[in-house]
DNA sequence: CTGAAAGCGCTTACAG
DNA sequence: CTGAAAGCGCTTACAG
C-alpha cells in the first residue's frame, strides 16, 4: 500500500497539497490537481479510513453499525438490505454485527463500534434496561431503535404498530368464526412481543371473548421453540383451533409442529404467521401472515440515523409504520365463504 | 469518551504505563496495575481501536472482513453464523458487507476492509477474474475465498464439492426411474453453477443419457429467476418430469412456478433443491435437496483466515467438504417403492 | 494556491 | 518497572 507522502513525492508537491487535492479539489489549482491525480493512479493509492478517523472529528467517518438481533431470520435480513442501501447511496459503510438474541454478544458488537468510531449505531434493542446502547446515546452518540423500542428513552425510532398487526390478525380469525385462539409470543420483554400480546387481548376482548392464559405462551422466537409450543399447545385435548404465532422463524417450527400431531391446514387448525417469510407463498395451503414492511423499516431508520449524524441536535423523531394482514390459505377463509 | 491520557493522569503514571497495563499487564508492577485498573474503571475508559490500529503493524487490528453475495439467502446467513462464532471465540469481529451479487457493490467493499485496514478478507468471490480481491492477496492481505473458487490465484479455499451433489441428486433421479432430467443454473460463470451443472452432466452421461441443451437454462440466483425461468423450461409441451434447481432461492420461484402451472409435486414433476432451506421440510410434500454444510463452510473458513493472518507464509490449503443427498418426498421415492 | 507544523490516540523501542 | 520520545497516516488551521 503507497502513502500520501508517496503520492506527495512523486507528484512533486507537500502532502498537505496531496491531501487538500483529494478532498477538497476546489482549493487547488488545476494543474497540482492534475498531477497528484496521475500520481494516485499510477501508485494505486488508496487513502487510510483508519488515519482518516483518527483526525477528523466525529460525523466524518463513513462508518455506521448495525447490530442485528439474528442474521438468519429473513425479516431482519430484509431490514438490514434497507438500511445498507440507503447508507451505500449516501456513501455510508455499514458495520453489521450479529448478536445472536444475546445480550451479552449484544453490548461486546455495541462497545467494538464505538471504540470504531462509527458514527452512528442502529439497532433492534434486546431488551430495554440497562443496555449499553442507552448509556453511548447519553454520551452524545447518535442512535435509532427499528423494529423495537426502549422504554422511557427519548430516542429516534422507527417500528411497525405490533398490536394493530395482532389485533387484525385475530379479528380475522373471529371474523372466520373462531372463539378459542392460541397465541405464541415471541421472546418476551421486548416491545414486538409485548405489544402483539396486547393487540392479540384487545381483539378477543373487543369481541367479548375472554383470553384465558391457557391459549398463550411465551417462546424465544427461534425455530425450535416454535416447535414445542406448537406441540405443547396443539396437543392438549381442549387445544385451540386457531392460531396466530408472532414470530417468522417460530411459525416454521409450529408448522413442523402440526404435521407431527397430524392436523390439517386450516381444516383443524387455522394458522397466521406473524412476518410475510418468502416461503410463505408455497406453503400447502399458502399461509395468511401479517405482512411487516421489513426492507421500509430498515431504509427509513437509517434516512433517520443519518439525518441525526448530520445534526445531532435535531428533536427525536418517531415513525411507525403500519403491518398489512395478508390473506392466503391457511385460514380456511375461502372455505368459511363456501358454508 | 475519556482518552489513555486521562487515564494516565488520574492513575499517577505516564501513558505508556497505562498503556502497559492493559496490553502486557505483565510487563508492570502489583500495585501501579490496580491504580491503573481503578482509574479506567472509574473513567469508563475504553481504549480506540482505531488509533491502536494505526499504530500497531497488519494483524493486530481484530477485524476481519466478510462479503456476502447476498444476505437474503439463508445458505449465506448459515455461513456467515458459521464465520462469525469461530472469529468471536478468538476475540475478533467481523465486518460483513452485503455485495448483492453485484461486482462493484463488491470491490467498493473490498476498498473499504483494505482502507479499514482490517486483518483479513473472507468471501465467496463472484467472479474468478480481475477482483479487487486477488490484486489485493497478491499485495499481501490474508484472504480466504469460501463457496466459491477463483480459477488460476493460489488461494486458502474452503468449498463444498458441488459436482457430486448435482450427481448425486441426478442419479437418484434416474434410480427412479427418470431420464428426462432438468436443470436450472444459478448464476453463471462462478464455480458453484459451474461445477453443479458439470455434475448433473457427468450423471446423465454415466448413465446413458443425453443431456440436451433444451432441458437447462442459466439464471441468476434469485427467487424471480427461477420463476421465469420454471414457467418457461415447465411450460413447453415437451417438458422435463424431474428438475434439479441449482441454488436454494431459484427454488422458490420454481415452486411458484409449478403451482401456476398446476402441476402436482412429485407425481407431474419430480424436484430436488439445492441447499436445504429451513423451509424444505414442511413443504408439501418436503422437499428432497443437496444439503450443505453452511455452518462448517464458514467456520472452517474463519479457522483458515485466522491462520494465515498468524502465519502469512504458510502453503495454502483447500478444503472440500461433502455435500449430502436428503430424500425427502419431492421426488417421489417412496412413491417409486410402491409401484 | 501552497507548505510547515501540530495533533488525532495510541504503542513501543530506548534509556534509565 | 517506568517515562520521554518518536511515529502510525492522515487533516487542518496558520502563515505566507
Amino acid at each position: 500500500m503507497s502513502r500520501l507522502h508517496e503520492v506527495a513525492k512523486l507528484a512533486g508537491v507537500s502532502p498537505s497539497t496531496v491531501s487538500r487535492a483529494l478532498s477538497r479539489p476546489e482549493m487547488v489549482s488545476e494543474g497540482t490537481r492534475a498531477r497528484v491525480e496521475e500520481a494516485v493512479r499510477r501508485l494505486k493509492y488508496r487513502p487510510s479510513r483508519v488515519a482518516r478517523r483518527l483526525r477528523v472529528e466525529r460525523g466524518l467517518s463513513g462508518l455506521v453499525g448495525l447490530v442485528i438481533p439474528d442474521l438468519q431470520n429473513p425479516f431482519f435480513a430484509e431490514l438490514a438490505r434497507g438500511a445498507e442501501d440507503v447508507a451505500q447511496a449516501r456513501g455510508y459503510t455499514v458495520l453489521i454485527g450479529n448478536a445472536d438474541e444475546d445480550l451479552e454478544k449484544e453490548t461486546r458488537y455495541l462497545e467494538v463500534m464505538r471504540s470504531e468510531s462509527v458514527d452512528g449505531i442502529m439497532l433492534p434493542p434486546s431488551s430495554g434496561v440497562n443496555s449499553a446502547a442507552i448509556e453511548m446515546w447519553r454520551e452524545g452518540m447518535p442512535l435509532v431503535c427499528v423494529d423495537r423500542r426502549i422504554a422511557g428513552v427519548d430516542v429516534d425510532t422507527v417500528v411497525v404498530d405490533n398490536a394493530r398487526g395482532a389485533y387484525d390478525a385475530v379479528a380475522h380469525l373471529i371474523g372466520l368464526g373462531h372463539r378459542r385462539i392460541g397465541f405464541l409470543e415471541g421472546i418476551p420483554g421486548i416491545s414486538t412481543s409485548r405489544e402483539r400480546l396486547q393487540g392479540y387481548r384487545a381483539a378477543l376482548g373487543d369481541h367479548g371473548i375472554e383470553a384465558g392464559r391457557e391459549l398463550t405462551r411465551s417462546g424465544d422466537s427461534r425455530r425450535e421453540s416454535g416447535r414445542r409450543l406448537g406441540e405443547d399447545l396443539l396437543g392438549q385435548p381442549d387445544r385451540p383451533h386457531a392460531l396466530l404465532v408472532g414470530n417468522g422463524m417460530m411459525t416454521l417450527g409450529v408448522l413442523e409442529a402440526i404435521r407431527g400431531l397430524g392436523l390439517r391446514i386450516p381444516e383443524d387448525i387455522a394458522v397466521v404467521g406473524y412476518d410475510d417469510m418468502p416461503w410463505a407463498p408455497v406453503l400447502t395451503p399458502p399461509l395468511t401472515v401479517v405482512r411487516q414492511p421489513g426492507y421500509e423499516l430498515g431504509s427509513r431508520a437509517m434516512e433517520l440515523l443519518l439525518g441525526r449524524i448530520a445534526d445531532p441536535g435535531r428533536s427525536t423523531t418517531a415513525i411507525s409504520l403500519q403491518p398489512e394482514l395478508v390473506v392466503r390459505g391457511s385460514c380456511g377463509a375461502s372455505l368459511a365463504d363456501r358454508r
